[in-house]
DNA sequence: TGAACGTATGAAACATTCTTCAAACGTCGC
DNA sequence: GCGACGTTTGAAGAATGTTTCATACGTTCA
């Protein structure tokens, strides 16, 4: 345990109030996934292949033809998102096709798009 | 306008997918300021500066006790989240006091952490 | 089997990010 | 003014992330 709360820091303004913002912080497990979470939205091709991935599925060519950018990197986008089960894959002779496959990081692009499009009056 | 689609690249399986999907792309406005916003909540110290002041202030050597980060440390992450319009400050002596001034942000962040928890189970 | 194609992967190169350290700024009290 | 304190800032260094290139894999079709 990291902060045994109630130990005052004599340093401290408010006491007090550290130790009530303290015990309404994120555990270490929720904000490892949380940073992961938003740090996977954080790249401009992710989003866009998460844009474009948003009700039908593509492969990877396609894919990387719609957002400009080269298969390989698409491919390397698509194997971190894999790795967080954001998406699924189904193979399909040579080709591969990717979908969203899941609700929650689709909620959060839309909640951030409606953000910015009001930031962008 | 870098995408002039209806011209077809003969390399592409479904070509009309891929125009599909092009219009329906973030602009370049939108996809930057979208990637600003997902990457400042892509830590975990700020993530956690977020939280402490979600609903008070709070100045900042008593925010960097309470999420376990030096002065500095936070002080340089406050002036991203300033920068962003993120947080408001107000001066009052030698102390410094920081608020949250996004609802948006918050309203992230809030979706964000019932994303996790419901993968922690 | 062998060539062509779509996809996946590792490594290298490059860019970006985070923290720390040192130093400066502004305010308060003596 | 001077020193102490809280905060801010720039620069350096370490760590991380992204893209490209080369190459390998798996499938299809002659």
């Amino acid at each position: 345990m990291k902060h045994s709360s109630n130990v005052a820091d004599p340093h401290l303004v408010d006491p007090d109030a550290v130790d009530d913002v303290r015990s309404r912080l994120c555990s270490e497990d929720e904000l490892t996934l949380l940073t992961d979470t938003f740090q996977i939205l954080a790249n401009p091709t992710r989003l866009q292949i998460i844009a474009a991935l948003a009700g039908r599925e593509l492969c990877v060519g396609d894919l990387a033809a719609a957002v400009g950018a080269s298969a390989s990197a698409v491919s390397h986008h698509l194997r971190q998102l894999r790795q967080m089960r954001l998406v699924r894959h189904r193979r399909d002779g040579k080709l591969s096709y990717y979908a969203l496959d899941d609700a929650h990081v689709a909620e959060l692009f839309d909640l951030g798009l409606d953000h910015v499009r009001e930031e962008l009056e």
